[in-house]
DNA sequence: CATGAATGAGCCTTCATTCAT
DNA sequence: GATGAATGAAGGCTCATTCAT
């Protein structure tokens, strides 16, 4: 006869689930998806590796969940930022505040969800978070658009330009093995808003233009 | 006689480094770091996989240099574009239509050199490369901020800004599994080029601010 | 009262175990030995793979007693059917067609019963029912050549003849990914009865000797 | 350049595959293809683990490798034996006693040749095997008849009928642990002989028939 | 020097068995 | 007694690196 299961049981089942993901999660952020192997991760949550595919039914899922998961929620959150009231611009910058303010305590974590090869598997919960930013940017472009506050534009490009500029300068000092001071998280947040709103309000679009060589990377 | 010998020596030794080099390059602009190890590497080479460690101490060097020749080739085409006449905004948006253009052609390539994460001794000197960039485009801000065409900023940050609008709509759709049709790239070009453009010209940092919720990423 | 319920626990516990055996039985003549792990009799039983080690020290101790069972089942049919009356060899004839008759509904449990290799444990079971058939079929032999029916014999080698004619042609179709198809099903038998009939009837032991090459397997 | 792959060398890699499928065939001979892990193969082979994929691209494939050499030599042997000369009972008979003779040598082999169930790509070798012998003995079988020598009968399952009637003694008695004793195996391979000569040349299917019961096995 | 076979640490995954609840 | 989550020892396979030829 199966005993019922009690809340304190159900309760470290989804702890244990929870500390997988967290352990995962931490690794990935610390190392990237190379460093997060089942040995790892099991280790880090305090368990064996077996335990690992009792809750998941291989590496790749448990990546993909890692990222669906975090996906979810930032997504959740700039869609929420994004609804709110106001012009489509002061929404949007809203959103980019909200993303690099979030992003700067993530970042080897974000780099691995926007950037970093992997599985197929996961490869797919990325296309989810990177259109889902694009969907998000690109709903307030356009709809800035409608009202005739900027020009109209190629907002699905100009999406992802916005996704670039928002994490390249918060990624790529990851390069130099040392995060960012903290004293610099304004002047990010600062330089990165100036920077996306200044593209989308000015239309200068090749202005200026000079000759230039072309060839191979 | 023996300086002849010496001299086709030297000659077929320098060529099997540019081999390797070339098969490592090729390789991982094909499917990424993950797809060149070093036996396919010396099999695209030509050679043994034994014979790559002549030349190279390991796989993260032999990397590491693939990483430093195409930085060394890449910044050089970005600095003589950089160099010509003409306003900094001009040339600035030379150098991205440069770059630009360049990448569109190896995306796989440009990905790995700014996104993938590898060994930390590869790293290094994808710093190179991303500081080389950021050192660029840095310089031509900082001499359109001195005529006063553009109002002062921080530029490092820009200039990261820069490097993300341009490389994220190209390395993006990778993750779709598919990339983007050939017919885009003059869109992909006028799009970011606009965007970087205006980005610059344009001074309307902190306008429409709303506030926004916070949290962990 | 306390007398009733231990019947009924004393029941209850019986039946978990025959669940169990029953379990293991359907698995492995679904698919072999290799399909039957704990967690998988468990579930096919309906109970907590914990559970079957309160009835079962071991994997192989249970696999054990399934080829007990099974063993104790079918030879006491057989035997059943030795003991009828009639002349030896008919009665032999009986055997054969009744294990024939069984078996072919049964491909891969007798499989599994008789040619499958496993745990030492378990084959020690094999042992018991190979010997039960050899047991039932030595002993109609040997009754027959009592009687003067058929010329001596090495009865105990003769015994595993029969056991094989009568397996193999039922198992052999199995390595080829299809089951005979059912309307074989008495072509199968009638050659088998045939055969073995046959065999035991005449003697024509080393007639027409051809000399023949030797060597290793 | 590439050096002339010398004599000696091209001799000590065809050993070493030579090695590796001597020791896989020594281990499944010895334990079955349970106690064949890669691992023990290549300790028995006396090189690395890694090495044994150099010259096979998975477990399966070696596997499969044994089974065919196995199977080729087998079949050599016994196509040969019936192609002799003499009357086709006269040849089968012969082709019984070479079976027989050299599969008392390599019993475990055998078993596992013939009987053990495996991985499908090597199982495709199995059915190869199987299909020989039964074409070997088929085809004899109904020259023998087209002679008249023997009345007519299902010569595919009679085929399937004598390999379990040479197999079966041989492997069988493998359960007790103990192979039979050197002094048996004339015993053995007199009776074998006998009891399929017999099988074949009388006739007398479905005499003395008994009512029987059926059941489930 | 070149070769490429050999090495073996390390990875993902499975599953018999144990034990706290 | 029952449960089923946890354990961890294997097992198959890959690949950077070494070294005898």
């Amino acid at each position: 006869m199966a005993y019922r299961r009690t809340t304190a049981v159900a309760q470290r089942l989804a702890d244990n689930r929870d500390q997988i993901l967290a352990a995962a999660r931490a690794l990935i952020a610390r190392g990237g998806f190379a460093a997060a192997t089942i040995a790892a991760v099991a280790a880090e949550a305090g368990i064996a590796t077996g335990t690992v595919y009792r809750y998941f039914p291989s590496k790749a899922e448990l990546f993909a969940e890692v990222l669906r998961d975090a996906a979810r929620r930032e997504l959740a959150v700039l869609s929420e930022t994004a609804a709110a009231d106001g012009p489509p611009l002061a929404r949007l910058d809203a959103v980019v505040s909200v993303f690099v303010t979030r992003a700067i305590r993530g970042q080897r974590l974000a780099h691995a969800m926007i950037a970093e090869p992997v599985d197929p598997t996961v490869e797919a919960e990325r296309l989810v978070l990177r259109e889902g930013y694009a969907r998000i940017l690109g709903a307030l472009m356009d709809a800035a658009i409608a009202e005739g506050t900027i020009p109209p534009r190629n907002t699905e490009i100009a999406a992802d330009c916005i996704v670039g500029a928002m994490i390249e300068p918060l990624i790529g000092p990851l390069a130099k093995g040392k995060v960012r001071k903290k004293t610099q998280a304004d002047d990010l947040l600062a330089e990165i808003r100036r920077f996306v709103n200044a593209a989308l309000r000015a239309d200068t679009a090749n202005a200026n233009v000079l000759d230039f060589p072309k060839g191979e990377f």
